[in-house]
DNA sequence: AACCAGGTAATCG
DNA sequence: CGATTACCTGGT
């Protein structure tokens, strides 16, 4: 997997033992060493250290000692494929986590490759060039089978996968990345100037752009701001005042430093779980 | 059937 | 500049 080939992870964890050992099962064609899995395993559920940094941190502020409580465990998750993390960052925006999901899977299904394992059938996600090319609606498609039958009856374009308006933004963002920009770059690059490169895709604003960020290049010190962290913010630091997203985001970062990516999770996290939520629903 | 949620881009003053 | 609005889809 180190060299890209195809991989299956599997772990599992007692539920309701956060700190009980991790049982990890791996399956591959190829033989892979025990050192490499460690490293990804460990890379992606960002086990290099343990949480204690992020707790000292959380405990050192009033506001978010309640949030301890409720996610003790939970840590950041770092997407494998950072093209994959760039389209369904940019197929969250204004979208239903469910319906983001489904988008996702369905361009897995449709245009990713397929690989078997005992679990069942998994597709990877498809590379900016196949991506690029695929029709953006059901016309498009019909005239390139030829224009046989209904165009309604063709799904294998991108609309087809309920991604709306978002079409265009994740074709050109594809063809962006194939042609213009080397995605994996991107890693290295301070946070700013990675900030500012992800903004110049279609689709990306900066809340887009800090999740692709965060949890595409695990990047800590991003702070994305939808609706739910606004109003949060705006709770516990500014008594209830309405707070814009950029002046959150500043906020966040100026305030959270490099633990921005772990208070948002947090915060979203114990909002929910509290039952913070509810009574900042609308308004 | 009208209305709602959800970020970005375009447009307006 | 800041403020407003159109955009698509699936849900009520």
């Amino acid at each position: 997997m180190i060299h890209g080939e195809p991989c299956f992870i599997g772990i599992h964890q007692e539920p309701g033992d956060l700190d009980g050992p991790l049982t990890i099962r791996v399956e591959s064609k190829n033989e892979i060493k025990d050192d490499e899995i460690r490293l990804k395993v460990s890379e992606i559920f960002d086990l290099k250290d343990d949480l204690m940094e992020v707790y000292n941190f959380l405990e050192s502020k009033s506001e978010l000692q309640p949030t301890i409580e409720f996610c003790r465990g939970l840590r950041l998750f770092k997407a494998q494929d950072p093209f994959e993390c760039i389209i369904s960052s940019i197929c969250s925006a204004n979208n239903s986590i469910k319906r983001w999901n489904k988008s996702i899977r369905q361009i897995k299904e449709k245009w990713g490759e397929e690989f078997m394992s005992s679990e069942g059938v998994f597709h990877s996600f498809p590379s900016p060039e196949i991506l690029m090319q695929v029709p953006e609606h059901d016309m498009e498609e019909m005239e390139l089978c030829g224009g046989a039958g209904e165009a309604s009856n063709y799904t294998s374009n991108l609309k087809s996968c309920g991604v709306g308006y978002r079409c265009s933004y994740m074709k050109e963002t594809a063809r962006m990345a194939h042609e213009e920009v080397d995605i994996l770059k991107l890693g290295d690059m301070d946070y700013e100037d990675a900030f500012k490169e992800v903004s110049k895709f279609p689709g990306v604003g900066p809340k887009v752009a800090d999740c692709i960020l965060l949890y595409g290049y695990g990047m800590g010190q991003a702070f994305p701001v939808d609706v739910w962290i606004g109003r949060i913010i705006s709770a516990l630091y500014f008594q209830g005042e309405e707070i814009k997203p950029p002046k959150a985001r500043i906020f966040g970062m100026k305030e959270f430093e490099e633990y921005a990516g772990y208070v948002q999770l947090y915060l979203f996290h114990y909002a929910r779980k509290s039952g913070l939520m509810e009574s900042l629903r609308k308004k």
